[in-house]
DNA sequence: TCCTACAATGGACAATGTCTAAGTCAAGCA
DNA sequence: TGCTTGACTTAGACATTGTCCATTGTAGGA
């Protein structure tokens, strides 16, 4: 059930009741949420859970790739557990929506190497701005 | 010399001692100051000037379309005045340097239509990850 | 079962951004 | 030039998001 939950215990992570409720808060596909969300939502499963310990916990995962920080919106970072499969975003401006979607092509070939400017580039993060079908009423 | 300048004053803008020096800080290219390097540059010039100013007149420039928002670092919004050459941003993952780039073909041609979910997309917005070769050492 | 190192707690602190009430001043006009 | 007016600025309180640290708790091995 809890692929994330293994793969953490495998690279030797003391499993730990706040630690199982923040990777089962994140599970699931299209799960975006702010640090704050995964917070509530964690205490809501349990409540002793502090604010510091989820964003421990969060910053440790993010080390290990399993999950992945979204700057999509100028406030609060969100959290995506959809780390194993290259993916940018689809924001909609109005309600704040986010969709994982999948481009063709790969964006790092775009970049001729006269623009590297002798950066070794290891990434590329793309976010698509629009408005959804709700809010274009 | 001051083209920013003119078309704000252009678009209605009342003309202040705090605004000017605001633009003024931000002329030239490669230039992404986060709202608080901007305040600090602004007071240099200005010792009075707050920074409650300098927050609404950025603000207000972005949502004139004269300056883009960057978030290209977890911490502060970053503020850039190329706003009239389309181009995305290459980060250095150490030193946090930023350069403007301009990537061959468009980035919204990837996405195809059965991946956009019914949005209407205006905008995308690419940042390119990377080391710089100073901090490749 | 006991130990010990690693993890969690909670509260202070830091950084960034927003808001408001009161004062100030740019720009148009007589 | 000297008013008038409403837009602009100010200072500082407040809000939000994130980080740190000393203390307490506990998972997992011996």
């Amino acid at each position: 059930m809890s692929d994330l939950l293994d793969r953490l215990r495998e690279r030797g992570w003391r499993m730990t009741a706040q630690r199982r409720v923040v990777a089962e808060v994140l599970e699931g596909d299209h799960v975006h949420l702010t640090a704050d969300e995964v917070h509530a939502r964690a205490v809501a499963k349990l409540p002793e859970i502090s604010r510091a310990t989820v964003y421990n916990t969060l910053g440790e995962m993010v080390l290990l790739g399993e999950v992945i920080e979204v700057a999509t919106d100028k406030r609060a970072k969100r959290y995506d557990p959809n780390a194993h499969r290259p993916h940018q975003h689809l924001v909609c401006g109005q309600c704040g929506q986010i969709r994982d979607v999948h481009p063709t092509g790969n964006p790092l070939a775009a970049l001729p190497d006269s623009e590297r400017f002798g950066f070794r580039i290891s990434d590329v993060e793309v976010t698509y701005r629009g408005v959804c079908p709700n809010c274009a009423t």
